[in-house]
DNA sequence: CGAGGACGTTTACCCATGTAATCGATGCAG
DNA sequence: CTGCATCGATTACATGGGTAAACGTCCTCG
């Protein structure tokens, strides 16, 4: 099932750790992007219906973790995405955002490197 | 204000070519997305309602023009998810799908190129 | 033992979106 | 002139998502 936006910042909240309880999830999340911890607790149990995430109990409460795989949600999206709006070809994307945006140095020699990996 | 994925269907095809009628841009889009010609007709007057499309009349229908270039809904859309999914940095990214989708010869030939350019 | 709190669960509500039918005006074929 | 075909405009309706409060249950402190 698809994740949305919103649930995708819980999920992003339980890649970087877990699992972790409703709580320090919200602590980390519910600041940030103005929600109160009845939101995060409604987009945690949505998760949960999609299948996303697990809960395991732990005493009195519950612990989540993560089910769906990091990589796999950012390869949908981003492969999406590129279809979309690339026709599927990486090139023009870099071509796009590097004049949309500025790359640093670090990002040009680490973008060299990579090409000259697959080069090979 | 924010195109939704069915409406950028229509806008695609008005970037693709414009001014063209809800009849001209029905006959291309309608069926390749399982549209009936009434979808196609709302979205574009929700396109118009949000100004992302412009209706100039022509005898007794109209034509209609993209207002929203390309270039800045394109730009929007992949520095969103580069911000989201890759904390803003394009190198990842690219390592990312250059991992989940091999690269045709020329895509590396033309990203080579692209970075020497980026490096002066 | 009783009250307050901590948690997860349920319910709520509104707006955007996907999908489409219907309506109303208008021009054209007879 | 009149009825039919066309168009755009209006209305419809279900689903998903963002946002959150209310509820029920159990634990715990006094």
């Amino acid at each position: 099932m698809k994740i949305s936006n919103a649930e995708s910042v819980v999920m992003e909240a339980l890649w970087r750790a877990a699992p972790r309880t409703a709580e320090e999830i919200a602590a980390e999340v519910a600041g940030p992007n103005g929600w109160t911890e009845a939101t995060v607790k409604t987009l945690i149990n949505r998760l949960l219906k999609k299948k996303a995430i697990a809960a395991e109990p732990e005493g009195r409460r519950y612990r989540y973790r993560p089910l769906a795989e990091r990589a796999a949600y950012v390869r949908a999206e981003s492969q999406g995405l590129l279809d979309r709006l690339f026709d599927g070809r990486l090139a023009p994307m870099v071509s796009h955002l590097s004049q949309a945006r500025a790359l640093s140095p670090e990002d040009v020699a680490e973008l060299k490197r990579l090409i000259a990996e697959m080069d090979e």
